[in-house]
DNA sequence: TTCAACAAGATTGTTGACAATTTTGGCGAC
DNA sequence: GTCGCCAAAATTGTCAACAATCTTGTTGAA
């Protein structure tokens, strides 16, 4: 057989469509407030209305998109109060996080991560965005998971996600990425060379950028108020 | 028109089957591991089997129920890591968010608290293990949501809803539910006194109980390992 | 011109039937 | 008697048609 694809069952489908949906947000192909109209989302990634209803609705759970019974499902906009919000707690349990890995880390850990930020780096390089994105989330992903409580990485990841669709003005610029690039590498400096502090510091400073840019954006160019 | 049920539209109705189902979990009628047939809780519980799939998706993804592709739903088991993995965040939010509660609260908010809190001892009283968990779920999203930080709110409800599996031994236990109407009262004094370390230490203290029971009934009357 | 009622179209919500998969029970060979 | 294989049953996964709802555009009267 050729390009014999696996052909995943719904459940795993449902997933990678609302990985899809999440990338082209992050990306700022799709913008807050647009419109997701089920049937032609359906056509155009290929797959059943049924499959899609299933992903919208779970990234409705994650927060990333808002449904109206009967009116349908929308980008959701976040209000800079609401981005304030979830980075706040995104501080506390990051900062808890990196205070919790074991110091030296793990080799493999630390390979891990390496050949992460690696594809990361080239991504970024390449000024291939998506690839950026995958790469960005999979360093967070290992870089958190490594603190021991998978329950703590979950949250983490839970609220990095609600934030994904107040991130298109940074995820895809150049000169953001670039600067995640470099903190990156000083993280993983800091792990290899167990200084627990700086590790500290560049997460919370990590966070900053992002929420800081999208606030001034919102609050410069939108008006507050109704849909 | 008598009787006439709003029939609420999928959305809601998924939304309120799956808090049933929770109910039934977290007081011991549906055990840890127990299959769950789509069909067969479709029909008692007055439903189509789509929307039952739904609800179960719903509980997959708050970690209450366990999915395999083809094979079906099970009322997850947490393992005693878990339980204290998710308690050990639990007691960073919590602790968190009772820092931020403005002190004294707002009239309303000590209202409200001691309105549900009645409900709440009156159910206790009655031994009424049903009313006594709504009560206690309303409580502490009355008491959490204070903190001014929805999102933070939100991460709070979403764990504790995680170890709702756990929570069969002191759910339907008057020693226990009389315990937590204790604490709960003295919170709305602490509250009232605007006695802000008192607040956190009991909101600390709260968590202690219920996981330290289900890790002793695990760890005592169950073997590690097998599915 | 403005407004309200109405009809047509677009979109979401619901259902039952059908297909695919896994589990169970029985049968025969060794 | 035990093991492996095959058929039947139970259960989950997939789909397309149908119904309900909302939106938009049009018409007609005040």
């Amino acid at each position: 057989m050729s390009g014999a694809v696996p052909k995943l069952q719904t459940p795993d489908r449902v997933r990678a469509i609302a990985a899809t949906l999440e990338e082209e947000i992050v990306l700022g192909w799709l913008l807050p407030r647009e419109r997701l109209v089920e049937e032609e989302l359906a056509e155009r990634l290929g797959v059943k209305r049924h499959v899609m209803r299933e992903a919208l609705t779970e990234l409705e759970r994650v927060g990333l998109v808002e449904r109206i019974p009967n009116r349908g499902a929308f980008v959701k906009l976040l209000a800079p109060a609401d981005v304030r919000q979830i980075y706040s707690v995104r501080e506390v349990l990051e900062t808890l996080a990196a205070e919790q890995i074991p110091l030296p880390p793990a080799p493999d850990v630390l390979a891990g991560l390496r050949a992460i930020q690696s594809g990361h780096s080239d991504a970024v390089a390449r000024g291939d965005f998506r690839a950026a994105f995958r790469a960005n989330m999979r360093f967070h992903e290992a870089l958190f998971g490594a603190c021991g409580n998978p329950h703590l990485a979950d949250m983490i990841q839970t609220l990095a996600q609600k934030v994904h669709g107040a991130r298109s003005m940074t995820a895809a610029s150049a000169e953001h990425l670039a600067r995640s690039r470099d903190e990156h590498l000083a993280m993983i400096d800091a792990l290899a060379q167990g200084a627990r502090a700086a590790l500290v510091a560049l997460c919370r400073q990590h966070l900053a950028p992002s929420r800081d840019t999208y606030i001034a954006a919102i609050e410069g160019r939108l008006r507050p108020g109704g849909r």
